[in-house]
DNA sequence: TTGTTATTGAGAATCAATTACAATAAGAAA
DNA sequence: TTTCTTATTGTAATTGATTCTCAATAACAA
């Protein structure tokens, strides 16, 4: 029950869903890809690996929230632009940093921060279902070439 | 110095800007609201606060951010569809709960989060310039009719 | 093998946001 | 005040991500 493929044949069968070989390609290619991506980062990759094949993007855009549902895939709200995701399997939760400069994306997450969040929740009566925590700013690399606009 | 306009009047003259009248309406009716907004909700009281003017959506497009690089306006990165903005002025930075149901937003602030963070941003050498921390789920109005998808 | 119908690819539609451009007007200089 | 430069405006077109439409296809249950 860990193959992603596995997990979503089940989804599929208690859902009247079909398994395609499009559905099994955008699966494939989705683990093989180490990391964050979007949509059209998914697209050219699967252009690329299945060359004979032409797989259209409103099939991604059709499969993506099933395997969100699944609990394949989760979405991450990195950038507000357009949508990103990663693998959901065998990641811990966590949060994440972007450099605004290279795009590099660094991961953390806290229990002492998801402590005070659940403290902050029961103090509002708000029944919390997400959370985005997204830290802005410059990568060890890319600090360099950073003028005084830093503001901490 | 208190005044949005006077400080936009300097951020103008220091800037190679002119004032106009389209900018001083957008940054009175900015000031006029209390809490968040977006450009479709600000564009929408504008044109009933000020029927015999007519303003284009694309001067307050082009407004916003010279009022955020001013230090008058932040973006809040509440919907990843869409920006919206509240007053920078005379608010404590605080972060944000939406409630995925109705809509309505609530704010906190917690200075132990942001240590935290910092310490994170230190241990990874990360030099951050902003963050966007965002709890989704429903307030306490709307939990009445909340099936068993909470995930918390 | 057949029949039902979920899924596909292609392209049109949507929607917030950006851009192009000619007309206007802010504001410095005369 | 008048003149002049050019930043700003409104309009409309454009972009780019995402969603929708629809006829053709193909999964899969019978
Ligand atoms: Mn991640
Ligand atoms: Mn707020
Ligand atoms: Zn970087
Ligand atoms: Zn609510």
């Amino acid at each position: 029950m860990k193959d992603p493929k596995e997990i979503f044949n089940c989804y599929c069968k208690s859902h009247g869903m079909r398994c395609t070989p499009e559905r099994y390609i955008i699966i494939d290619e989705i683990f093989r890809i180490r990391g964050h991506f979007n949509i059209d980062e998914l697209y050219l990759r699967i252009r690329k690996d299945y060359p004979h094949k032409k797989l259209s993007k409103g099939s991604i855009y059709r499969t993506i929230p099933h395997l969100v549902k699944a609990g394949l895939l989760r979405e991450c709200f990195i950038d507000q632009g357009h949508s990103c995701y990663e693998s959901a399997l065998g990641a811990h939760h966590h949060e994440h940093l972007k450099c605004v400069r290279c795009g590099k994306i660094l991961e953390f997450s806290s229990p002492r921060i998801n402590t005070i969040e659940k403290n902050i929740c029961k103090k509002l009566k708000f029944h919390m279902i997400e959370h985005s925590h997204v830290l802005l700013g410059y990568c060890v690399d890319c600090q360099a070439d950073l003028p005084k606009k830093g503001v901490s």
